[in-house]
This record gives structure tokens, C-alpha cells and sequence, in this order.
DNA sequence: CGGTGTGAAAGTTTTCACAGCG
DNA sequence: CGCTGTGAAAACTTTCACACCG
């Protein structure tokens, strides 16, 4: 492969071509994210296999990952973490700042107006939705919750561009819709239920109770080990 | 593999053995979501292709997450739904009931408190510790919020094997360490820190802005393909 | 020396394709 | 016939191991 790099990368040398593989992506916001606490704690560099000790992975891995998109690295040294991090959030598009509009006001909506985290890695709440009119008009968190056939004008106007759905499941396909309809790029959706969505529009869904799921396969199948459970034949 | 079965298979004929690749337990988890949802609309058979349709998997992966845990349907027929829905709790662990510890009782842990969602697939938030005194004490949902330093002898008594972890970033190691101690076996983790524990504790993380970064991602990169972005070589 | 970047090898997961069954 | 269960092939991901660099 041509090369003769010697200063850090320009963000504009991403590829962001070739598909990479979701679960490289998914680490990466993971090592954005130690990388934005050991910046907090004063460390300047770090290796790969630093970094991969911190999170469970091999040094391999992070460097074949990082390689997806470019070369960030100095031999005998590491990576910068502040040069790093800016490649990062080049790569996953969180240099600039996203609106998001939120359907759904009930008990979660609320609090995740309030989370903090959003704010961290540049995400706003810029507006929320609901039906309801007992909801509607009341301001939380300095959002104040608009009806949602506002919702069209309102991701116009604010140049939203993700949506997240925070409504009953039964209502969870009707928001996709509209929030489709009123031209959002990518929704995360909350709801449990796969939404039917044009291939157009990004997806990412986030079931609470399935998490607790995984986690209650994880100890029972761990228990079944530790009990000598042999392998898997169905006779006698 | 020896095998003569014509009727539907008993949970103790699972592997429960070899290591499951994580990403099948996954879909696992989507497949009875889909399921129940499907029973619920009446339905009592489905073929694997129609279950990956909605799910947007092949029919062949259905079949072969399956075929992880014992064969499940009928030949010409598909698979009965009722049937296969016990399966799956069977294998995920939620034919039994399990009791949840959840530290921190902010604004989304109290938002947790009230989510349906979890009692649905048999998860139930038994007891909420807090160390705020002005927290501690109050009832959220039906559920008293506790001082943390009850977290041991509740655990004990209420039989809680599992716990959730709902506290700022900054204490959210902390709160893991006393879960540890006091016995839990898993730890859901919503705060954004990648958590040091014990080998033997299961451990599920959800970071909630990395869902969001995950799909500005996949917007950008989408948008970057759209504009006929070529492949990424770094010299002109 | 301590570290990256990367081909090649090993390992894992998905897809294919078809025998077999009710 | 329609559909499952499953080996075998293909595709993909991770690990290894080493040239090269400052």
C-alpha cells in the first residue's frame, strides 16, 4: 500500500468505503471512550496493548481496527490519545454536533432528557413529542414537550437529523413513520420491537429487558458449566 | 449425532455446554421477542424463513441458532410457536423469575423502576439502593429506596442474583464492587465506563450514547458512500 | 528498545445445498 | 409438497509473527 506518512492523518484520509465490519465500529466507541478518560486522567499516549488491556481485548485487535480506517500510530510510542480521539469521533461523525428528536414523554423519555451523556459525546435532545395533552406544553429538563404533528415542521427547522423512539411498543412502528416521514437519517429505538423501516434509514435498537436476558443466559450457562455439564448429545 | 425424536425436545436435553457464539444468543433473544409477539397475534406455527424475514436474518441462520440448542420443529410444518417460546426462556434462563438489585435511583434509574418491560420477560426490580439521604427512604413505583449498605443483607434475603448498576460514571466502579461483594453473579451496567470485575461475574454494558454514536456512524458512512467516496488509499 | 502496520494463518460464523421427514 | 437439520464450502474475523520505524 502507498504510504510515506509521517504527521498524523488528516480526518479526510478516512476511507468511511468499504463496509467495515459492525462489531470494529462498535469497538471503536468503546476505545473513544477509554481514550476520552485517560486524556482526563493527564495520560498523553498509549499503546495498543494498553489500551486493549483496559477494555479485554488483544493489541492485535485494536491496531487491525484502527487500520480500517487509517494509520494513527508512532512507532515506539503509540498513539497520541488527543490526536486519536479526534480521528475517532472523525470517523464515527461526532466532531460536529447532532440534533436528535425524541418521541415519547413517558417516565424514560424524561429521564433521558436528563442524561447527561448524550451531551458528552455531542448529541442534543433538541426536541421531544408526544400525544398525549396532559404532556404536551410541559417543559422538562428546559425541553418543553411539543404535539407531534409538529414533528415534520420541527426536524425541518432544527435540521434533525436522528430520531429516538421512546414509546410503548404498540406505538413504536407509528413513531418510526413519522419520524420517517419527516425525513430523519437514523433512529434509535428504545420500544421492544423490531420497526419496519426503508433501507434508507439507519436502525438501531435498544431492548432494555433483553440485556437482562443476555445476562441471565450468561449466569445460568456459566452455572451449567461449573456443574460438569458435558457436551450436548441428546440420548443416553 | 443419534437422534429419533418426534416429540418436542425437553429443556434438560440442552447443550447449555459448549461456548455459544455470543452473537447467537443475541438473535436468540430477538427471536422470542418476535414469538411472543406472534402468539400473541394468534398465530401457532412459523417457518424459519418467515421468522428471519421479520428479523432480517436467512432462514439458514435461524435454523443454525437453533440447531445450537436441540431441533425444535416439524418437518414440512415450521416450528410451534408455544413450543418454541418455552424453549428459549428455557435457555435463556426466564422460566424462573429473577430478582434484580438496581444501584442508583437518579433520574433514569427511577425511570427503570417503572419500565414494563422487564416484568414482561420476568425480571423484577426487587429492591433500589441509593446513598442520598433525600432519596433513601422514599418510595419509587413501589419500591423503597434503600442505603447502599443494605445492599448485602437484601441481596441475601431476596434471593437476588443479578444487578443493575445506575450511578454516575464517576461512581459506578464503586457500585459494582459492593454488587460483587455482596454475591451477585451479573451486572448490567448503564453508566459509561467499561467496569473491572472478577471473572466469574457476568457482565452486560449499555452505554446509551454509544448507541447513538453507533448510528451517526452509519448515517455518515452511508452518506459518504452515496457520494461515491472510492477506496480509502491515502495517497493521491 | 518499544512499538506500529500488515500479510498470512488460524479460527469462527454464515451461507449453500440437499437428504430426509411427515 | 414444504420445511427442518446439517455437513461442506464460502466468507469473514481474529490472532500470529515479523519487517520496519523512530
Amino acid at each position: 500500500m502507498t504510504d510515506q506518512r509521517t504527521q498524523p492523518l488528516q480526518s479526510s484520509d478516512l476511507p468511511s468505503d468499504a463496509s467495515v465490519p459492525k462489531v470494529v465500529v462498535s469497538r471503536l466507541s468503546l476505545y473513544l471512550r477509554e481514550l476520552q478518560r485517560l486524556v482526563a486522567s493527564g495520560q498523553q499516549t498509549i499503546s495498543s496493548s494498553q489500551l486493549g488491556t483496559l477494555l479485554g481485548f488483544s493489541d492485535a485487535q485494536v491496531r487491525k481496527d484502527l487500520g480500517f480506517f487509517g494509520q494513527f500510530g508512532y512507532p515506539g510510542v503509540g498513539y497520541r490519545c488527543d490526536e486519536l480521539i479526534r480521528a475517532m469521533r472523525d470517523i464515527l461523525g461526532t466532531n460536529h454536533s447532532w440534533n436528535v428528536a425524541m418521541v415519547g414523554a413517558g417516565n424514560l423519555g424524561q429521564a433521558l432528557l436528563g442524561y447527561r451523556g448524550f451531551g458528552r459525546q455531542n448529541f442534543a435532545i433538541a426536541a421531544a413529542f408526544d400525544t398525549d395533552p396532559a404532556k404536551v406544553g410541559n417543559v422538562i429538563q428546559g425541553i418543553r414537550i411539543q404535539h407531534i404533528d409538529e414533528l415534520a415542521a420541527t426536524v425541518r427547522e432544527k435540521g434533525i437529523r436522528l430520531g429516538m423512539i421512546v414509546v410503548p411498543v404498540e406505538r413504536a412502528q407509528e413513531a418510526a413513520d413519522r419520524l420517517v416521514a419527516a425525513g430523519v437519517e437514523g433512529i434509535v429505538n428504545f420500544a421492544p420491537v423490531t420497526l419496519v423501516l426503508p433501507a434508507h434509514v439507519q436502525n438501531v435498537g435498544v431492548d432494555l429487558a433483553i440485556e437482562l436476558e443476555q445476562l441471565s443466559f450468561a449466569v445460568t450457562s456459566k452455572l451449567a458449566r461449573a456443574a460438569g455439564e458435558p457436551a450436548g448429545a441428546v440420548e443416553p
